[in-house]
DNA sequence: CGAAACATCCGCCACT
DNA sequence: GTAGTGGCGGATGTTT
């Protein structure tokens, strides 16, 4: 039995969000783990906002099987998705199914009442909006995507593509997840939030060069007892002002990122080495086997002696219990 | 697990 | 006045 996904589409759905699940999930080299459908949420014919016809391969019956469904950014906030699209949503969130949003899908997940007391994001111009009509949501406008456990939810746009790829890598691991952003060639992790790409507000040439000669640095030996003071010594800067530039640079701040390489980087030694547990939260930073335990299962969602189970496999493209 | 020690984050303000 | 910088301190998060 394979991973089902389902990707909606609705008259007036932006046509690159359609075809984001699509170029993930049905590329050769995940095929093997995925089975892709186009749904119709609304009786045809449907247009993209570009406007083509769609063809869809079934309709909203479908969904009952779906594992995983992705939902493309709605054509208006303001309007409400039909009773038909939010009962199936709900009957699959309450059988368990992994529901997924891109842009300003949000607003039909958060329609469907899914979004409620979670954590969630959507596209920044459309943040605050969300916020307002939903006031259960805790919105962050900050971020490319949210993993909040079954119901994720992504920002602006190509955000998408990063929060499909973090499916992947769920479901298959880091290696076919960095597989599947080479074949497609865009970043196999980006860092930080959306507040990089909606302010023009870069940090300024000398501060780059200043900064990537410590992120090389830095990401060359993770393993490394880095402190904030040391970082910014090493960059010639005040702690205050690494802080910053790191900050207007990457989106994420030093220290979050260098918990989130750490973790990365000890997925691959788990998927790649047989290291012992302990071995590996030490060589990727980790003070104590409990500190790289807690950050590996709030970023991963797992332990990491589970993900270990699942992706230890230097074999082919895996298949899903 | 929880508690105590320690570090980071970030608004605010002052200085160049 | 603006832009860049750095220190302070308390809330928040991390480590042990």
């Amino acid at each position: 039995m394979t991973h089902l996904v389902a990707a909606l589409a609705y008259d007036l759905a932006p046509a690159f969000e359609l075809a984001i699940p699509g170029e993930i999930f049905a590329l050769d080299i995940v095929q093997s783990g995925y089975q892709f459908m186009l749904i119709g949420a609304e009786p045809g014919p449907l247009r993209t906002s570009s406007g083509w016809s769609i063809r869809t391969d079934g309709d909203l019956g479908c969904l009952d099987q779906a594992d995983t469904i992705i939902v493309p950014g709605w054509r208006d906030p303001a309007a409400l998705p039909s009773n038909a699209l939010i009962e199936s949503l709900r009957r699959a969130a309450a059988r368990g199914a992994r529901i997924a949003s891109l842009c300003t899908g949000a607003f039909v997940l958060a329609a469907a009442g899914l979004l409620d007391g979670r954590r969630a994001t959507t596209h920044w111009r459309h943040a605050a909006q969300l916020a307002r009509r939903y006031p259960k949501i805790e919105v962050d406008p900050d971020v490319l995507y949210v993993d909040a456990g079954g119901v994720l939810t992504s920002g602006g746009t190509a955000a998408g593509l990063d929060l499909c790829l973090h499916l992947v890598r769920l479901d298959h691991g880091a290696s076919l997840a960095n597989a599947v952003a080479r074949r497609l060639l865009v970043a196999p992790h980006r860092e930080g939030g959306q507040a990089q790409f909606a302010e023009a507000a870069v940090a300024t040439e000398s501060e780059t060069a200043r900064l990537g000669q410590s992120l090389a640095e830095l990401s060359g030996s993770l393993g490394e007892p880095w402190s904030l003071a040391r970082l910014a010594a090493s960059a010639s800067l005040s702690v205050r002002q690494y802080h910053r530039v790191f900050q207007a640079a990457t989106g994420a701040t030093p220290h979050q990122w260098l918990l989130g390489q750490r973790v990365r980087a000890g997925q691959r030694l788990l998927e790649d080495t047989s290291l012992s547990i302990e071995e590996v939260g030490i060589r990727v930073g980790f003070g104590s086997p409990s500190s790289f335990r807690s950050h590996f299962v709030r970023l991963v969602h797992t332990s990491p002696s589970a993900y270990r189970q699942t992706f230890r496999v230097l074999a082919p493209p895996p298949t899903l219990p």
